[in-house]
DNA sequence: GCTAGTTTTCTTACATGTATAAAAACTTGG
DNA sequence: CCAAGTTTTTATACATGTAAGAAAACTAGC
């Protein structure tokens, strides 16, 4: 079929034209993945899809996980940024789910996961806020990044596991292994997980991320120096206002547009 | 060649011999992985070794995760398990730290970790051990066993992103993706990354497992109440002996024996 | 010994990611 | 128009995990 190569394939380049580009891939593939699923899109489905051969990709992109990642820098960089609460500490938290809730959405991401420790560039942005958040809570820039990286293991340790457990769920509900170690529990080797027994089940199906987070922020941070612990159980609604507000709020206008 | 297939084929049973036996492929399969990587650990190589053929192993094992998980669980099983201190809040960090250091000696558990939340059957002892001590802290078991998927999250995501970062690493240094992006960096937009700059490689080659899982479990457990906090640092010789320790003990010797 | 049933093994085949090398489609200089 | 150089595309090939089904090696009943 006759498709443009690309608006302009730069008239004075030697070699031959080329008819594929990078965007034109990660278009077709971001397509096949909303269409019918990550596990659908193959280098082989994705240069038919294109008219083209498998090889022929290889020349845009270095393999297929550079493909998924240029798929979630694709998905990062149209994603809405969320408006983040002026007060640091629940920023950080704020930044750190909405980084969450976006690798959520991303069905490729476990491969991609396991392969690259940070993310997309446009990811990038949520890792410059929590660093951010963090300096203003009172960490050095060192202990900040520190901090960030906690944050991240936990978050990717989180968006794996669950990922997975889904994959299991879907692939119609194999009885494997896992299970059948959980059926016969020693009590007298392991009380605690006998006690639980079947319920262990429906509390690793809570989504407790939010949570943790919480708790591994409280531990990252120093103390808070908020009026009465014991009163304050949710007062996430009062600003305390205390510095630079504005100025941040500038910088994040200038950049939530997309 | 002549290998026996098992000292006792059960006599009475009807059915073809079986030549292999899941504790022989286990036994093969992990002397691959100690000697050659777990990049060697294939299918048909592991038949080959073992004079047969690639599918005749999975009549013994699911599939390759499943012999995976095997070799863990082999591993697991023989494992030496650390002696625990008594105050459980450090035999909470001891049981974590010791979980973790196992799992980082095993070069296959990458593959694994994205697929199954929890582990080998011997590795659960660990996971006791967390949540015991989490209950000793003074949680509910419900609790416990949320503190301890947080803990497991960490856990696994710094595994996952440290295998992946040293995966990177050997692949003779090709300056990919994420090197070029961190070269590159927008100050206006990412002023604290920006500002971290190159110090960002070495800030994430630090190891920092015991410190984040130490700010975790702080934020985790209710508060501390130890008598006064700056003068007993290492009073980790004083038993308490509140509760039922003696058993514990007891248990733990038992099992001890490797 | 023969047949039926059962368990394990083997043969063949397919889809996948991707290495290697050849071919094609251009540009530029003669 | 032709030769050399450059870039993209194609063809072919290989190793991998594993599905499907045939074959082999046994036991029990006749």
């Amino acid at each position: 079929m006759g498709r443009m190569p690309t608006p302009s394939p730069r008239p004075g380049r030697p070699g031959r034209p080329p008819r594929l580009s990078r965007a034109e891939i990660v278009t077709t593939a971001r397509r096949i993945v909303d269409e019918e699923g990550v596990a659908k899109l193959t280098m082989r489905r994705l240069a038919r899809e294109m008219d083209s051969t498998p090889m022929a990709l290889y020349h845009h992109v270095r393999d297929k996980e550079e493909l998924l990642l240029l798929l979630l820098e694709d998905f990062a960089a149209h994603a809405a940024r969320p408006r983040l609460p002026d007060d640091p500490r629940e920023r950080l938290l704020a930044a750190a789910t909405a980084m969450r809730d976006l690798l959520t959405q991303c069905p490729w991401l476990v491969e991609v996961l396991t392969a690259d420790d940070l993310l997309a560039p446009s990811a990038l942005w949520y890792v410059e806020q929590v660093v951010d958040a963090a300096v203003d809570c009172g960490l050095t820039p060192e202990q900040a990044v520190r901090a960030y990286r906690s944050i991240w293991y936990y978050t990717a340790g989180e968006l794996v596991v669950r990922a997975a457990a889904a994959r299991r769920r879907a692939a119609d509900a194999r009885p494997t292994y896992r299970e059948r170690v959980f059926a016969d529990l020693d009590p007298a080797a392991l009380p605690r997980l006998a006690a639980l027994g079947p319920r262990w089940g429906e509390l690793t199906a809570e989504d407790t991320y939010a949570a943790g987070l919480r708790a591994l922020v409280d531990g990252l941070l120093p103390p808070h120096r908020t009026g009465a612990p014991p009163t304050d159980m949710d007062d996430r609604h009062d600003r305390q206002d205390r510095e630079d507000r504005r100025d941040r709020e500038d910088r994040q206008d200038r950049e939530a547009g997309e």
